[in-house]
Formats: C-alpha cells, sequence, structure tokens
DNA sequence: CTGTTAGCGCATTCAC
DNA sequence: GTGAATGCGCTAACAG
C-alpha cells in the first residue's frame, strides 16, 4: 500500500544523457572525472544535472565499484556522553572524505555485537570501527577477513586489523597517588561491573598506587559500581551503611562519580572538604559538575579521530601512523589536601 | 594499492546456488519467502547458506528492490545528551523492523543540514527523520517530494511529511507558574540563541507567567544565553555584574542551567536554599545532579520512537497514528519557596 | 514447484 | 573524444 501520488521519481544518469543528448557513459566520465570529454557536452551535461537535480545513484555506484563509501561504527551505546565524544572524533575524521558512517549499538552484548557486525557486512560497509568491543580478539580477526577492522580496547596488529588500547591501570595509578599525595589514607574505590576488563585494570591501578605508599588494601573499601550514576550513588551508600571510614573516593567512571557525588550530597558531606573525589573519563560535563571534577582525561575525541584515520589507511592499503595520547589527571575541584 | 590478500570475497547468492545444485531464483525464494519450495531443495540450500556464510548483499537488494532498508536521522549536534535520548528512541523504534539508521549532523547549520539531507537521499534512504532542523517548513516539503520526512519541531500534516510539535511555551510558562506559587517574584531567565524558535518561545512562556501574577517583566532579568553549560555560567555572572537582585531563574534547556549551577556555586550562593533554579527538557543526568534538578520534562526517548513509528507509517502508505506526550514539571531538589 | 530471462543504475571495458 | 556493450548481485516476471 506504498503511496507514492507526490513522490517525484529521481533521475538517472541515463535521464541526464538523453537530456544532453550525449551516451551515458559521458556523463559519467564527467561525474568521474575519469576522462578528457570535450568542452561543449561537458556544459551539456552539467547544465542537465542542475536542471535535473540530478545525484548520482548511491546504491548503483557501490555495487558496480564495489566500495559503499560507508563505514560501521559499533557502540555499546547509543545514548552515552562517553561514545558520543569519540563519535564527534569519527564524524569530524570523516568529513571531507565521502564516507558516510552507519552507527550501531552493540549494547554490551557480545551476541548483539556480532550480528550487528554481519549486518553492517551484509550492508557492504568498507571498514568497522568498534569501540569498546565485547567480542574476542579472535572474532575481530575473524571479521578483519572480510573487511577492515580498527578497534578499541585492545592490541592489534594485522594487516587488516589494528587496535588502540588505553592505559587504564596506570590512569587509575596516577588518579589515586594524587590523592595520596594529598594525603589520603584511606581511600574508597567504587569499582565497573566485574566482568569489565577496563574496570579490572583500574582495580590493578589503584591497587598499585596504594601498595607504593605502603597503604594496606582494604577490600572493604571497595565496592561495585555498574559505570552509572546509580551504582555509584549505591556504592557509597553502601560505604556508609557498613560503617567504613575513607577521606576519598575514586570511582572507575566519571559518571559512577556524579552518582558518587549525589549520594555525598544528599549525607550533606562537603566535596571537597570532608571527601575528596576523583573520576575517570573526563566527559564534557565533567567540567560543569558543581563543584568542577578532578578526573582521569581520556582523549575521547582523539581516539574517535585516530581511529578513523587509522580505518582510511587500512582501506586504502596505506601505513597506519599514529597512537592516541596519553592519559592524564585533569585536577579540578573536588580534591584537596586531607586536614 | 588497496592490499586484500587475506580478504575473503563474499560469497554471493549464485555460489550458493551452485554450490546446493538449484537455480539462483531458488536461492532467492528461500531468503525471501517468495513462493513455496520443496523441503528437499529447501535444506540443501540453508545447508550452503550455512557453509558459506551467506548474507545477501544488501546494496544489490536495495537497488533491486528500491528500498534500501535505511532511514536517515538528522541530527545537529552528534555529541548531545538532547540527541541522544531521541536516538535511543529511534533506535529501540527500529529494533525489530530490519531497517538501519544513518544519522548524520547539520550543525544548527541550514546550509549543511540541507546538504546532509541531499547525501541521505542519494542514499536512497527510505525516510528521513529530522530533529531539530534548521531548514525552512518550505524546504522540508520539498525534500518530501522525494522520500517521506518525519521533523520534530513544526507542524506538518501532508502526506509525506508529518511534524511533531511540543508546546515550548507551555513548558516555560508551567515551569515559571512552579516558581511563582514558591513566592519568587524576581526570576531570572537565561535564554537560548535569538534565533532559536524553541528559545523564542520559551521566552513567551516565561512572559506570560508573570504576567499573569501581576509581575512586570524586567527586561534586565532576561540574559542571553547560547543553550550550553558556558552560555549559562556567562549569563548568571553578567546578572551579577550588573546588580541584579532575584530569588530564582529560569534557563531555557538544562544544559544552560548547569552552568548557571556553577556559576551559583563559585559565589557561594546555594541552591535552592539562596536561589532556586528550573531546567527545560530533563536530560538523563539531570536527576543526578547534586541537588537533582527541577525541570520541564520533554519526552525526549518518546519523540524518537513516535518519530520512528510515523515514519514507517509513511513508508508503508499506513495511517499515522500517534501525538507526542505533553510536557510536564519534574519538581526535584532546586526549587523551594522563598524565604 | 522451479529454471531462464531481464533489468535496477551505474562504471568500465572495448571499439570506433 | 565518445558510444555500445557488459556486468556488479539480486529479484521478479515469465515460462514451463
Amino acid at each position: 500500500m506504498i503511496d507514492e501520488e507526490n513522490v517525484t521519481p529521481p533521475s538517472t544518469l541515463l535521464d541526464v544523457a538523453r537530456e544532453a543528448g550525449v551516451s551515458p557513459s559521458t556523463v559519467s566520465r564527467i561525474l568521474n572525472g575519469t576522462a578528457r570529454v570535450s568542452e561543449g557536452k561537458r556544459v551539456a551535461v552539467e547544465a542537465a544535472i542542475a536542471q535535473m537535480n540530478f545525484a548520482p545513484n548511491q546504491m548503483a555506484q557501490g555495487l558496480k565499484k564495489g566500495r559503499s563509501m560507508t563505514i560501521g561504527i559499533v557502540v555499546q551505546d547509543i545514548s552515552s556522553p562517553f561514545f558520543d565524544e569519540t563519535l564527534r572524533g569519527v564524524d569530524d575524521g570523516l568529513k571531507g572524505t565521502g564516507y558516510t558512517s552507519v552507527i550501531v549499538s552493540g549494547h554490551w552484548n557480545a551476541q548483539e555485537e556480532s550480528d550487528r557486525i554481519r549486518l553492517l557486512l551484509a550492508r557492504k560497509v568498507d571498514g568497522i570501527i568498534l569501540l569498546s568491543g565485547r567480542i574476542s580478539d579472535k572474532t575481530v580477526l575473524h571479521f578483519a577477513n572480510h573487511r577492515p577492522i580498527v578497534s578499541t580496547g585492545r592490541d592489534l596488529h594485522t594487516k587488516t586489523a589494528i587496535g588502540f588500547k588505553i592505559d587504564n591501570e596506570y590512569g587509575a595509578y596516577i588518579a589515586v597517588r594524587h590523592l595520596i599525595e594529598l594525603g589520603h589514607r584511606r581511600i574508597a574505590f567504587v569499582s565497573g561491573p566485574p566482568t569489565n576488563m577496563d574496570a579490572n585494570e583500574r582495580l590493578a591501578g589503584y591497587t598499585r598506587a596504594l601498595q607504593e605508599a605502603d597503604i594496606a588494601v582494604d577490600p572493604k573499601l571497595v565496592v561495585e559500581g555498574d559505570f552509572h550514576e546509580a551504582g555509584g550513588l549505591l556504592a557509597v551508600n553502601h560505604l556508609f551503611e557498613s560503617q567504613q571510614q575513607f577521606t576519598a573516593v575514586f570511582a572507575a567512571n566519571d559518571l559512577s562519580a556524579y552518582g558518587v557525588r549525589l549520594c555525598l550530597y544528599r549525607k550533606g558531606i562537603r566535596v571537597p572538604d570532608d571527601i575528596s573525589l576523583v573520576g575517570f573519563d573526563d566527559l564534557p560535563g565533567s567540567s560543569y559538575t558543581a563543584p568542577p571534577l578532578t578526573t582521569v582525561r581520556q582523549p575521547l575525541y582523539d581516539i574517535g579521530r585516530i581511529a578513523t584515520n587509522a580505518l582510511l589507511c587500512l582501506i586504502n592499503g596505506e601505513i597506519v601512523q599514529g597512537d592516541v595520547p596519553p592519559l592524564e589527571l585533569v585536577v579540578r575541584e573536588t580534591t584537596r589536601r586531607v586536614r
């Protein structure tokens, strides 16, 4: 029951050719600059194109050329400030390249992720950027057999797959060391989901910083979060309920830190006067919380740009260059010297 | 210089047909359920498909069928919590339909927006969802001549274009009335960009609420923001610099409110004890700010879902049903009775 | 029930 | 320089 009574059928290259009184191949040549064409025909064709408002059918082009000029982006959550920043980098990286991106979400689920990648492959994307993927390296390599893939969060260096990995352990380490330098010794850690590798690496960094300072790691000070505000809030709440003493909390990511901050607010505890707080990620909003959040800056935007460049290199068979900048601590206003 | 030495060429429907010893059309029939096929061939084909890991080339399918099973989404900012929520609604709305979305950004610029829409059209999307578009209704209608379009922020009811509009004036009105009921009389307004229609409608609601309560509208209390944190911060700063007296501020959107809140924090002014604050949008993060933000809830997610359903209806020539739920005030913890 | 044929819109040989 | 012919992978008549 398709109702198309008002819909103008798009003009084709053939229409243009007829209108301009030339052959389709000539129009194609002008469109692609494939060969020299006489001035007269060129203007005629260009006039026809303009007048008919013609634009080549990209599906036909893609089918013919074997390149869709599309790249697939796999995120885990389509509405998360974390992926947003990276997507912005991808978007900028694609600017002027003629490529368009199609974004799909794996919803933090390996099975769904695989399905989505297969979908992208069926749509003939020319390459894939996988962000925070859940699938194994082996699976990535398998898919890379069909199309080049650039992935975050893993080390990969084959001809069709490359990975960029952030040093989570180090990031957590500098965060906690900052707290220690400020005189804190009872530092709580709101972790991420236990199955999450990033989260575990951050826990390792937390542990190392403590050990280096000869501070015993108290398991009671480590509480599980979920990388979201709700988890952070609950985690700290739990800390209070179990009567833990602490002067600072390091949250495994900024979202968790927001939740922690709210919990503290509700209890009438001042940040940073009573308790210091450090996050991880440096989301765009983190410089505008009240107070602005001290956090480990992850170069999200750059990751997007660099991953995009790398993918374009893979697609064009060029040598991949560049790496992501290191993590750095951004000291803002949620941390202070312990009194 | 494309290096494809490791890349497996995708198998085609013809390969499957050969492998299974049937004709291509039989394979196609099984794939599409177009006609009955004998059990024997069916299992043979299905085995071949599984074994060869075949998936139909969607570009070829699209070219043939004239439907790409793709819809285009135009946002204005690819990394904004505002669009995110709506995108999530779109994503959920598309689930199980076979459609994939391609998201492009107009960057709040009419020219770029037009260009992107043309790009989507060239890519043969089956329909378009335009979010917070900058182009004129006339232009929308023009594009709708090629593919169905659903747009937010405007009233449209043609056979190929429909629009959903939120009552910004009313939203602002209930926000300010809430403040007035709390006893506030000196209420500042942090507006949006002066060229933004939503922002102006919200200003109108602010004005009406004041007038209804016989409170003179003081132009000095209306300061221009930019719909971002920075603008909100600057705006309130300006208010203080020009020595204005006020007990509450209504921000044209949540992002502005965050900025306002930070400015107040820096000045040591308590929210809501000293000054009340109301936002507009109810972004996902607004229930986790400290304190949680009182705001006008915009059904972002629902808008995404409803717009998607509407578009699918347009595409299939079905009757469009459903409208977006009304705005409502969410009273949280940034407002209190004036003392 | 199933194979053969034609063609979606375009780029690319190949002749001229 | 330019037109005619071919085919990318698939589906939809059209025959049988």
